[in-house]
This record gives structure tokens, C-alpha cells and sequence, in this order.
DNA sequence: CGTGAAAACACTAATGC
DNA sequence: GCATTAGTGTTTTCACG
């Protein structure tokens, strides 16, 4: 699909480690000019590479650091179920991450809230109460070990 | 610890959607001057509540669209295998997010790779090869529902 | 919190390597 | 594909009201 050179490479991860450089910075670690550094991002911009810019907060600052990663099981797996099961949970935005996986569980899903008591409120008037959930297994992050958005090129 | 009021959420909800519009563009959305806006977001960085400014990167255009959850168990529980296992799994540039968990298992990890072969390649010559590894379930994303870095203040 | 003004930057374009 | 230069318009940044 799309080719990759070293200098790319290391520009997709400058941009993923902190993205409010200037172009002449970019320019300076990449050892080219601002012209080439800005003509590889509007590139990687308009190849969709590149999503989007956006800002990350401290979910401790914010009081939201009391991460759970919670397995579900469906009570049935017909189509209807999953995709209402899919379209709700998007609506939850204590759910930051969901993925619907392959083996014991249907999903897992990773929910961002202040401490026990709210992710309790969280687990009884919105997760259990969507339709077809049949099953949930909570997992607590006793410490986030390492939470990156980069992906290595 | 901090307060915010809804101006402020307002603000970081947006620059969590996206960080690149100018002052004036956020301004006029929440109706402000630019000034207040531009003291605003100094003020969340300075805090901290704002970490970073990042790029994200479509993992389908760099070939790192097969995403696993993986459930990992040490052979003990001591401190010096925690803290060895924490230190190199930091390292490894396929796992984007590592969490010590409470329940069943020790540790569940998110790792992006290309497809199958890769994961495999990475059981087996990285994660695998690690001091202290009991055992692992891994859980292929079928599909990501959602996947969001916005924590909702 | 707003106004206004200077400095810094983004962006475009043209030339030549 | 990159360097350099030059030029315009926008944006950031900040002292002051």
C-alpha cells in the first residue's frame, strides 16, 4: 500500500511523541529543510496516514485514573445482538476502548472513571443495564505499567 | 485537586477531538476572545492536565492493523519479578499498553502488529523469551468498536 | 477578559542542485 | 527529491487597559 523510508519513519515518530514542534524543529532533528519535512507531513496528512492531532490529558488530573478492563459475554451472538450491543456501547463515554474478540469473551472493553464507587454507578445503571449482556468480568488496573498511542513504523 | 468549569471541559473535550484548529477557531466555538482561550489552554498545560500534543496514525496505512489482547501470568509474584517483567515489556515497541491487573491473571497487554505471522514472531522471540513469563491467552481483536484517547471530564 | 501590536510561524512559489 | 530564498498572510504571544 504505502512505502515507508527512514525519514518518514522517523517523523511518524516525532509526530506521535509530541506533534506541536515546528516544522523548522522537525527539520533540525531530521537534518532537511523546512520545505521537505513540511511537504512529508501534508503527505502523510492527505494519505490518511496520519488520523489525526490531538491532545492527551491526565486522567489523574482529571480524576478519571481508576481504569477497569472488563470482559463481556453476549447472551446470544445473532446479528441484531452484536450490532445493538456495538452501537450502544459507543455512547458510553466512560468507555474509552472496545474490542470484540476472539475465545471465552465477546468484548472487552476499557472504561476510564474516578475510583470504585463510580465505575459501581458505571457497572449497574449503564454497562448492565444495555440488552444482551449476558456476563461480565471486571479486571482492575492495580498500575498502568506502560500506555502509549505510538505505533512503531 | 484541580477544578474545571465548563468552559474548561468544553475546551479540553475539543482539543482531545482535535488539537490542531487555531486560538480564534476554539474561541469562536466557545464564544470567548482569544486571549481567554489561549490563558485557558496555557493554564491546563501548565498544570498538566494536558500532557501532550500528539499525532495519530491509522494502523491500516502502516501495516499494523492486527491487534491482540494478551493475558499474561508470571511464575511468581515477587517483587523483583514484577519489577523486571515492568521494565522489559516497556521496551518491547509492539505493545502499546500494559496493565497489572487484579483478578485471574497478572498482566494484560495491547499489541499491534501486521497479521498472524507477526504475532507469532512476537510470541515467540520477544514476549515469550521474557524471565518470569508463566503463561499467556492471547485474544485477537475481530473488530475494534471503539477506540478513543478522550477521557470525558 | 478584551484590545491591539510585534514576533514567530505557516504556507506558497520559484530557482537550481 | 531536496536546499535555498523570498514573500504574504495568519497565528501566537504578551503588555496593557
Amino acid at each position: 500500500m504505502d512505502k515507508f523510508d527512514t525519514i518518514d519513519k522517523k517523523l511518524l515518530f516525532l509526530l506521535q511523541s509530541d506533534c506541536k514542534w515546528t516544522t523548522k524543529a522537525y527539520a533540525k532533528k531530521l537534518n532537511l529543510s523546512t520545505t521537505a519535512v513540511y511537504e512529508r507531513i501534508k503527505r502523510l496528512e492527505k494519505q490518511g496516514v496520519i488520523e489525526k492531532y490531538v491532545a492527551l490529558v491526565d486522567k489523574k488530573k482529571v480524576a478519571k485514573a481508576f481504569t477497569v478492563l472488563c470482559h463481556i459475554k453476549l447472551v446470544r451472538h445473532s446479528r441484531e445482538y452484536v450490532v445493538q450491543f456495538e452501537r450502544d456501547v459507543l455512547k458510553l463515554e466512560e468507555v474509552a476502548e472496545c474490542y470484540h474478540v476472539s475465545g471465552d469473551y465477546d468484548y472487552i472493553i476499557k472504561v476510564h472513571v474516578r475510583d470504585m464507587d463510580d465505575y459501581r454507578d458505571f457497572m449497574i445503571s449503564k454497562l448492565t443495564a444495555l440488552d444482551h449482556i449476558g456476563s461480565t468480568q471486571s479486571m482492575f488496573a492495580i498500575k498502568e505499567v506502560k500506555c502509549s498511542t505510538k505505533v512503531v513504523v
